[in-house]
DNA sequence: CTATTTGTTTATCC
DNA sequence: AGGATAAACAAATA
């Protein structure tokens, strides 16, 4: 489920943490979510380190313990991050856990696996934390960029453009559709074939959507308002709330797209 | 039983 | 060469 604004809801919760020490690590480093990473380093470079810093870059999160252990957590399609009380079960798919001092543990849980688990021992940032793009709701995020991007990739439907984290870090396959949605355009457009104007609007719908997922997901995974494509998306027989007629799904850049035909009727 | 899934990487085809 | 697309990964849910 993690985009944007659910990967900085999950880094919160792990992000209570902060300032205290890790007594333990428990993990089982067969699992799929630790695929490339030294386990047995992981569990011994953690023990006895106190977290200094939670951070999340698009949907890439990475909490660091002392000065030079980094912890970098992905949550796939079904990751999720969570503190519980000592005495807390633990449950079937919870693939790693940080024993704090005060008791309470740190987990890590997810079903598909499809989330990673990175580590390393170093002064600087590792490496898989350099060379990341601008995040979108930076100043360093400019229309430009994405201008040039777009003609970069002008082949590709407009959707799948949106979704390569290289250059939206963050946007997943709600933000994009709610995107498309707000900008009125259709999600299966040819990215070049998008005019200048057109581009402006994508770029402001961008802001707009990731900054309003921020304020309404983030600190508590409230419910959007129900103006916004996301509530009406998930099921079949879905209304646009801008037209009241029937949504249409589709497969389009190889992911579930959700959209309003009569709505989104920019076609290039 | 089958079909579906809010992500990413790798393979394959032009 | 490089962009576009499909397949693979895995398990829960409908």
């Amino acid at each position: 489920m993690p985009e944007l604004a659910e990967v900085e809801h999950y880094r919160r919760r792990w992000a209570v943490a902060v300032g205290e020490r890790v007594e333990r690590v428990f993990l089982n480093a067969e699992k799929r979510v630790f695929r490339g990473v030294d386990t047995a380093a992981l569990v011994t470079g953690l023990a006895g380190e106190r977290m200094v810093e939670a951070r999340a870059h698009g949907k890439q999160m990475y909490y660091r313990f002392g000065e030079r252990q980094w912890l970098g957590v992905h949550l796939g399609m079904t990751g999720k991050l969570f503190c519980v009380e000592p005495e807390a079960a633990g449950e079937k798919h919870d693939h790693l856990r940080l024993v704090l001092d005060s008791g309470r543990v740190l987990v890590f849980q997810d079903s598909r696996m499809f989330g990673r688990v990175l580590y390393a021992a170093c002064e600087g940032l590792p490496e898989w934390l350099q060379g990341l793009p601008p995040e979108v709701l930076s100043d360093a995020f400019t229309f430009e960029q994405m201008d040039a991007f777009l003609d970069c990739r002008a082949g590709a439907p407009i959707k799948a453009v949106l979704l390569m984290q290289g250059v939206f870090p963050g946007v997943g396959n709600w933000m994009a559709d709610e995107i498309l949605w707000r900008a009125r355009v259709a999600p299966m457009v040819p990215a070049g074939r998008i005019g200048r104007r057109k581009r402006r609007e994508i770029f402001a719908c961008l802001q707009a959507v990731c900054r309003d997922a921020m304020r309404v997901i983030a600190p508590d995974w409230s419910r959007p308002p129900e103006d916004w494509l996301f509530n009406h998306r998930w099921r079949d027989g879905g209304i646009c709330p801008r037209t009241g007629r029937a949504l249409r799904r589709e497969s389009i850049g190889g992911r579930t797209t959700c959209w309003s035909p009569a709505w989104q009727c920019y076609r290039g």
